[in-house]
RNA sequence: GUGCCCGUGGUGUAGUGGUUAGCACAGGGGUCUGUGGAACCCCUAGGGGCAGUUCGAAUCUGCUCGGGCACCCCA
């Protein structure tokens, strides 16, 4: 094939290819690394999850706010911050056509912020009761429950600093959790306070000071812990690690006494409520915006999956002011999308059926399609679930089709039934045919249905 | 970004250097040109990619891409 070869030489060398073009000689396009489709069998679940979070934001008073998934880029190095994993390393960031530094959103919260202040809401009666769910965007390795593009749902108060609130997130958050199907049991919440900025400034002297003098027997990630999130060392999965944790100080030792009184209240709150919660004094969060407390809603069970969070939040007391508002104290949380379906499908949580068609609409023959079309509308406007197959010529194969979707009746159309101004009536279970005239279809058809 | 395991039609799999790459399900068509839930027949469609070793590679090696899991970190 010397014409090939030489069409080839032509063409020009591709050096640099990008991953999804070097993975296909066959030219067909590939989904990117760590994105899923939503496949139609599993719209069920995404379905469910989203009506609950719509239902339950609805009783609680939320109203809800879509914001766009591309921000300024540095929205989020403000907000979430410059020095913070999600923002210095895992953010999807460009330059557009005009110049702008663009970022895909990483997380909810930030937008919303944003949005707060843009819309002077702190002109509306406060606190300002906001849900949003959509897909985010994170450039990490995906594993087990860890997506690139994942999708979050988030609930935010703004415009209180009352303990209350929190507590009422932390319960909305177990109440969806419930109403979608979890069971009790097999989910906890972990709540922790990690102060205002000036006191968890003093606890992370100490802290430092106390790993300090055990630098040596710390291991290596530990050791950058120690400069770069001294937080995290108490998290730390290492043995060696572990076993200074019991003597290192705790945050809630050093909380000055109005973060004090305020977790003390949320944790009233929440035994008043009889929300069962865990202190879990270990508990921070990655994000440069939490201030006092912070909860983890953690699916128990699966010890050997890591990704155990499905939901987390925190308040953010700064994070509005940071970004350039008036002082507006505020608190909020997000749940996982994927995770929380992850975990309803272990849990095999029932969902409800999906509702077989009432009608499988059968036609033989070009009059009889052309009729049969028509007759389609005139049963979709009456509200009758009906099925069709219209690029099918042959009964037989209609008839199977109809089988499969478990139709309650078939209605037949053919060139006879045309002439006659008739429709053939066929009891898929019982396997017996009446005619019918065709004027009268719908009326018979909705009378059928209701027996 | 790092480490470990994995990569055969749409799905689930068989095949350990030479096979027309087999099977099941799903899909399409037919036997039956107007009758399904049965049978039979036919068809579509596959070794991630690129190199190398070899007379010969799905099978061995390297790289790469992708998947799974874990670390970091996070929902």
């Amino acid at each position: 094939m010397p014409r090939r070869k030489k069409i080839f030489s032509n063409a020009p060398k591709m050096e640099i290819q990008s991953g999804a073009q070097a993975r296909q000689n066959k030219n067909v396009p590939h989904i990117l690394k760590g994105f899923k489709d939503i496949m139609p069998n599993d719209q069920k679940y995404w379905q469910t999850l989203s009506r609950v979070v719509e239902k339950t934001a609805g009783q609680y008073g939320f109203q809800k706010i879509e914001t766009p998934i591309i921000e300024d880029t540095s929205l989020f190095t403000r907000s979430v911050g410059k020095e913070t994993d999600i923002v210095s390393k895992e953010m999807y960031s460009f330059v557009d056509q005009g110049g702008d530094n663009l970022s895909l959103r990483p997380e909810g919260t930030a937008s919303v912020a944003r949005a707060f202040i843009e819309h002077g809401m702190l002109n509306l009666p406060q606190p300002v009761k906001m849900y949003y769910e959509g897909p985010m965007f994170r450039h990490e390795n995906p594993q087990a429950g860890r997506y690139r593009g994942l999708h979050q749902f988030g609930f935010e108060v703004l415009g209180s600093a009352a303990p209350v609130v929190d507590a009422q997130l932390i319960l909305i958050a177990s109440n969806i959790c419930q109403e979608i199907g979890l069971k009790p049991g097999s989910y906890s919440i972990q709540i922790n306070s990690i102060g205002c900025p000036q006191c968890r400034a003093e606890y992370k002297k100490e802290l430092v000071l106390y790993y300090k003098a055990k630098r040596k027997y710390l291991c290596d990630s530990c050791k950058k812990r120690l400069v770069k999130n001294p937080l995290r060392l108490l998290d730390c999965k290492v043995p060696g690690c572990q076993s200074l944790k019991p003597d290192a100080p705790q945050i809630l030792d050093w909380l000055d006494d109005s973060c004090k009184t305020h977790f003390m209240g949320v944790v009233e709150y929440l035994d008043a409520l009889e929300v069962s919660y865990v202190l879990n004094p270990q508990l921070v969060r990655g994000l440069d915006y939490y201030t006092r407390t912070v909860f983890e809603i953690v699916a128990q069970g699966k010890e050997e999956m890591a990704q155990s969070a499905i939901g987390a939040g925190g308040r953010y007391d700064n994070l509005i002011e940071t970004l350039g508002g008036n002082p507006t104290p505020a608190t909020g949380f997000a749940f996982g999308f994927e995770r929380m379906i992850m975990h309803m499908k272990e849990q095999e949580v029932k969902l409800k059926e999906k509702r077989t068609p009432d009608i499988f609409l059968a036609q033989i023959g070009q009059q009889a399609k052309v009729q049969a079309l028509k007759l389609y509308e005139r049963l979709r406007k009456e509200g009758i679930l009906v099925y069709e197959n219209f690029s099918k010529d042959s009964l037989k194969a209609q008839l199977e089709i109809s089988n499969k979707l478990k139709a309650k009746y078939t209605l037949i159309v053919g060139q006879k039934e045309v002439l006659d101004g008739t429709v053939l009536l066929r009891d898929m279970d019982a396997g017996v045919q009446e005619i019918i005239n065709y004027e009268k279809v719908t009326i018979e058809m909705k009378k059928k249905l209701q027996q």
